[in-house]
RNA sequence: GGAAGCAUAGCUCAGCAGGGAGAGCACUUGCCUUACAAGCAAGGGGUCGCAGGUUCAAGUCCUGUUGCUUCCA
């Protein structure tokens, strides 16, 4: 056995961690055999941007995989914790962009294919950058089966199901209104559109009619869209409108005459009851438009910049456009209104500009049929939210889905597989890049120069990863996986496209759990940006405390699908949590023998306290196990700690010194105890906090790893309901006499003796044979036991504890006065307590109804606070006496 | 406009099967008791947002209401 002064005071985490991470590397403790016979376990990781660094948001949901990943592992599952990243097409090309800037060039000077080159490069860098980070935190992916979303395999998979869809009629290419932004320079689907309220105008155009009597009146938030308009629209039922409808009004600001038409798309309360209709640029006025076939005139550059047949407003922004027309409005007399308006704007997702609805032609998926079945799944609970609650979203969004813009103007990504034939106009979809056009043979075929959506690719991540759609060793060992880890942002974006691209390819669910966790939000409840600059660095927070004070941080009070607010507190008091571990673990191991076989240990050497504390051992194991079971780490975590530090530390270790001291049989069975329920409580605790369970473990049980090691099993520990009442009592009297020296201001040097009062036999040997705890816990130097019959001495104080009474001679030391008070405030709550359960038992529909078991107990409590009443009573006797 | 979540001690939050309100931090008091002062011991502090209802019994279930947050349109 190792000395004492080997080890150091605390742990260091900076020192330890990394070679802890070798150690499980080298034995491949991580890496599961594709054709192990034991039940599978799998979670692929949601794979991380290569645009930046880990962030805390990623710190969380890692830690928490990995928590489950670990604890499976243990209980004997074949585990696979896949790791991957994400090419993440739109932002990774606007950072490399950016970046190109700052070295002087333009994407368009360098080309493609050189661009290409150099954002492969900084795949390169920032992968390697994050997946460092991630060891750091301790993760126990199986890096060999590291996946990039643009790996070869990965890109046949997203080709196969390009290729297939477009097959079934479920992919199409058409002229749509989709979200534009000028910044990014490409289409984005629905959900990347972000809706806020800004201030703005609204302006009240008049509208001459044609006839060239009167006008209409019509309010607008987007003047500057007037030069796209193509009709005038009124409610049918309008009265306002009736006069109108058929007539031509002349469009301001141009020479066109465009028509008054009647829809109940429009809303009579809103302005004047008119509304200008721009099928090119609103989304409403397009599907308004379809209806009416009315043109549709665009006004828009793809950079947001107005048209060259749009005259002296050529080449503005939308925002330069709206002042001059307003302007020219003024100028013309035609501008009747202009006053502030709160309206909702759609902003691009990435970078935050004002997106610009258009007419383009572009690549959809078809939703609908896709949607079907995999709201199927969840309605039949085949897959499973937790919490239940967010499959409302789910539902919501999935029921009221629209077609799926895919197609992307961006060269990072994959190149969308459909060639065009220069010559016949033909699309050619392929998953090999064709030679000859499929309809008229000739070779001037071009491909589409556009890429896909990120999502595209990530919603085949569960399986595209395990070889699909080859039938791989690990696709049929692994998939399907079982539990998702992510967060309620990206139901949309990615839960819900991997469970219906799951389904369609695959004819199976692409794992039967999710579970959704919050955000990590700051101290203040802020969510953390960088903009704000309130971001905690994970890295930072390792190199500082360690991970294990990380990851705990991160899991205490982590309720699924809540937000978590970080604080300095949870990470010290993580910290401090390690610091009482370690510090348990260094007084086991100087109270150890060399020889750590204790199969010396009989079972009749076990004390009361060793009963007990191996009885709250199975308790804790038995709840710890379905919390995690039930995805309730926070709790699970919770269970841990309080058992280790109020049960373990605060009590178990106390009772024992002794013992250790003295040794002989008692001593060594303490040992043995000391020694099983610190390893087993390393193992309980592993998941959580791997670095400093596994150093423990290991100075324990040479060449072990705990990570490997089998989770502990209930039924190596006794209930023993004895042990726990007993031990129970003993803890009560302990505070009792605790309490008093406390009210009084007893000095702890300052020893007397006790006297113990009870009917219970049991307890007064228990408490008799441990005279020698009370002693040194309590300060109690000798016990006597007094007749239930036989009076307190008159110097006596006494208190009542579960099962009896107990007295000791402080008469010199207190004040009467003071005493008196205390007696009168405890007679005071026996009397409530005595009362409220007299209540309940007295209450026929509470007897008669009640479980008996609930009814039991009052009874009991009810009998225990009458016996403390009667002691509190007759201590106010003997104190008048006095 | 539609929907969801939250509201519990000074702060941050647990309380998942309805049976007497919990933790951490902060606070008060006393302790350097040779595992740990990143610690030990003892304490104070809450009409569980408000109003109804169901029940023998409601922080817990139902309805309404107020406030905050979020998602969708």
């Amino acid at each position: 056995m190792r000395h004492l002064d080997s080890i150091s005071r605390n742990f260091d985490p900076s020192k330890e961690e990394s070679v802890i991470y070798e150690r499980w590397m080298k034995a491949k403790a991580f890496h599961p055999d594709a054709s192990s016979d034991k039940p599978p376990f799998t979670i692929v990781m949601p794979p991380p941007n290569i645009t930046g660094e880990l962030h805390m948001g990623h710190a969380m949901d890692n830690t928490l995989m990995d928590i489950l990943t670990r604890f499976q592992r243990m209980r004997g599952k074949n585990t696979l914790f896949l790791p991957g990243s994400d090419h993440a097409s739109i932002a990774t090309e606007a950072l490399v962009t950016a970046r190109l800037r700052d070295e002087g060039f333009s994407k368009e000077e360098i080309g493609r294919d050189a661009f290409l080159k150099y954002a492969w490069q900084w795949k390169k860098m920032y992968e390697a950058r994050i997946i460092s980070q991630q060891k750091r935190l301790g993760l126990s992916c199986d890096w060999d089966r590291h996946r990039f979303t643009m790996d070869d395999g990965l890109t046949r998979a997203v080709v196969r199901v390009f290729n297939n869809l477009y097959k079934e009629g479920l992919i199409y290419r058409g002229k749509r209104m989709i979200n534009w932004c000028p910044h990014c320079n490409t289409s984005i689907s629905d959900i990347e559109v972000e809706h806020e309220d800004i201030e703005g105008g609204l302006y009240t155009i008049r509208y001459p009619l044609a006839s060239g009597e009167g006008s209409i009146s019509i309010a607008t938030t987007r003047p500057e869209t007037m030069l796209a308009d193509t009709a005038v629209a009124v409610h049918p039922d309008d009265v306002r409108g009736k006069a109108y409808i058929g007539q031509m009004v002349r469009l301001p600001l141009t020479d066109r005459e465009i028509p008054v038409i009647a829809d109940d798309y429009v809303d009579p309360e809103f302005g004047t009851g008119f509304l200008k209709i721009t099928p090119a640029h609103d989304p409403n006025d397009y599907e308004l438009g379809l209806r009416h076939s009315l043109p549709v005139i665009e006004i828009l550059t793809d950079r947001g910049l107005m048209t060259e047949d749009t005259g002296r407003y050529a080449g503005m922004t939308v925002l330069d456009a709206r002042r001059a027309v307003v302007e020219d409005l003024k100028r013309q007399g035609l501008l009747e209104k202009e006053e502030k308006r709160r309206h909702n704007v759609g902003t691009c997702q990435r970078c935050h500009t004002l997106v610009e609805p258009r007419v383009s032609t572009q690549w959809f998926v078809k939703m609908k049929p896709l949607a079907e079945p995999a709201i199927e799944v969840v309605k039949c609970g085949e897959v499973r939210f937790n919490p239940d609650h967010f499959k409302k979203i789910y539902f919501n969004w999935m029921e009221n889905i629209r077609d799926w813009c895919i197609s992307r103007q961006l060269w990072w990504g994959h190149r969308i597989p459909a060639w065009y034939c220069d010559d016949c106009g033909e699309v050619i979809v392929a998953e090999e890049t064709p030679s000859i056009c499929t309809a008229c043979g000739s070779t001037a075929l071009r491909q589409d120069e556009d890429t896909l959506d990120t999502w595209f690719s990530s919603a085949l991540w569960p399986f595209s990863t395990l070889g699909w759609p080859e039938d791989t060793d690990d696709y049929r060992a692994f998939y399907p996986t079982d539990v998702l880890v992510t967060g309620y942002d990206i139901i949309f974006f990615w839960v819900a496209r991997m469970i219906f691209s799951a389904i369609h390819n695959t004819g199976n669910i692409p794992f039967h759990t999710v579970l959704i966790h919050g955000l990590v939000r700051d101290e203040q409840g802020r969510k953390m940006s960088k903009s704000l600059g309130n971001g905690i660095d994970p890295l930072e927070v390792i190199d500082d405390y360690g991970a294990d004070t990380l990851r705990y941080a991160l899991v205490v009070g982590n309720a699924p699908g809540n937000d978590l607010r970080l604080s300095e507190e949870k990470l010290e008091n993580g910290r401090n949590f390690i610091n009482k571990i370690w510090n348990a673990f260094r007084f086991t191991l100087m109270n150890l023998d060399e020889n750590l076989d204790f199969s010396d240990v009989n079972e009749e050497d076990f004390t009361i306290e060793d009963r007990w504390i191996m009885s709250e051992l199975r308790d804790t194991i038995d709840a710890v196990t379905s919390n995690m079971e039930a995805l309730e780490l926070g709790l699970a975590q919770d269970k841990i700690y309080k058992f280790l530090w109020d049960l373990f530390c605060d009590w178990y270790i106390e009772l024992v010194k002794e013992r250790l001291r003295e040794g002989g049989k008692s001593g060594r069975a303490a040992q043995s105890v000391l020694y099983r329920v610190l390893s087993d409580t390393m193992k309980l605790l592993h998941p959580f906090m791997p670095f400093v369970t596994e150093k423990i473990y290991d100075i324990f049980h040479d060449n072990t790893l705990l990570i490997s090691e089998p989770w502990p099993d209930i039924n190596t520990y006794a209930e023993d309901q004895e042990a726990e009442t007993a031990m129970q009592s003993m803890m009560d009297a302990i505070r009792g006499v605790r309490n008093l020296r406390a009210t009084y201001n007893v000095t702890p040097q300052q020893r007397f003796s006790a006297w113990i009062r009870t009917e219970d036999d049991a307890i007064a040997c228990r408490m008799e044979e441990g005279a020698r705890t009370l002693e040194r816990l309590a300060g109690v130097s000798s016990l006597s036991r007094l007749n239930p019959r036989e009076t307190l001495p008159k110097d006596a104080v006494s208190f009542a504890f579960q099962g009896g009474e107990m007295a000791v001679p402080l008469r010199e030391l207190i004040d009467i006065d003071e005493e008196r008070a205390r007696l009168a405030e405890s007679e005071d709550r026996l009397r409530k307590e005595i009362d409220r359960a007299a209540k309940m038992l007295a209450n026929r529909q509470f007897t008669e109804k009640a479980p008996a078991r609930v009814v039991e107990t009052q009874r009991e409590k009810k009998e225990q606070y009458e016996q403390q009443l009667r002691t509190v009573l007759e201590q106010q006797k003997r104190l008048s006496a006095l």
